[in-house]
DNA sequence: CCGTTGCATAGACCTTTGTCAATCCGAGGG
DNA sequence: CCCTCGGATTGACAAAGGTCTATGCAACGG
């Protein structure tokens, strides 16, 4: 199990997934792994903040950017970003007073993975 | 807007989405939507639903052989059948005194596209 | 026609979660 | 050292959601 450093408190991020839900029947340990990392996409807000940061240059944005254009308050803005980066969708790296957050393309390549159909 | 029978209840079924995150900003009403059909797959239960039911031969199960592997009571398995077929990841059909459940796999692939990344 | 069997619906209960206002922390700049 | 600015954390509150019991409904067999 991997750990992640968000301010001070660590939290774990889950086990990743990368079989197809078809592949064998999901006991029910796996499939609550599954429904955290699924739940962290399934909210509006957090689908608006993954379209902006997948939407700029460098994959990256600070909260100052994020803010504005889906018009919540600054705390809800860091909450859900906290809720991306604990399941691992996203990365934050401090630069001088602002912090960035960028996508972690290879865990959307579990989720596709995982939605995969026979 | 398509819509289909579940008893004598008509359901709204979401606009397919059908474009990556990451093509333009999503708007709040279009990102509502897309946050619905990822709602119904963010649950453990109805992971392990949808498992079962792609593990079976013709894809397809009644609810009598859903309701003893998750251990939960059979209104609650119907209910969460009610939400996959809803979302449109579920089709189902009545043959005789059994309502047989199957999977869409063309639903799959809808939220394969919306979780590819740049 | 009545009883049984498989499933759906309604209502109640408790937990989870999205949002905000208020506060706190950390990095620079005079 | 104090002040400011960008972010994170806390606590409160209302709304949404998962599960159960109880009940209703449809299909079929005597």
């Amino acid at each position: 199990m991997t750990t992640v450093t968000q301010g001070l408190a660590v939290v774990d991020v889950q086990p990743v997934c990368c079989t197809p839900i078809s592949a064998a029947p999901l006991d029910r340990a796996t499939a609550e792994g599954l429904a955290r990392l699924l739940k962290a996409v399934a909210d509006p807000t957090r689908l608006q903040l993954l379209s902006l940061v997948a939407g700029t240059q460098a994959r990256e944005a600070c909260v100052c950017e994020l803010t504005e254009p889906l018009g919540l308050t600054q705390p809800t803005v860091s909450h859900h970003l906290k809720v991306l980066v604990d399941a691992g969708l996203l990365t934050r790296k401090r630069r001088g007073p602002w912090a960035y957050y960028g996508l972690v393309a290879e865990r959307f390549d579990d989720l596709r993975t995982l939605l995969s159909t026979p």
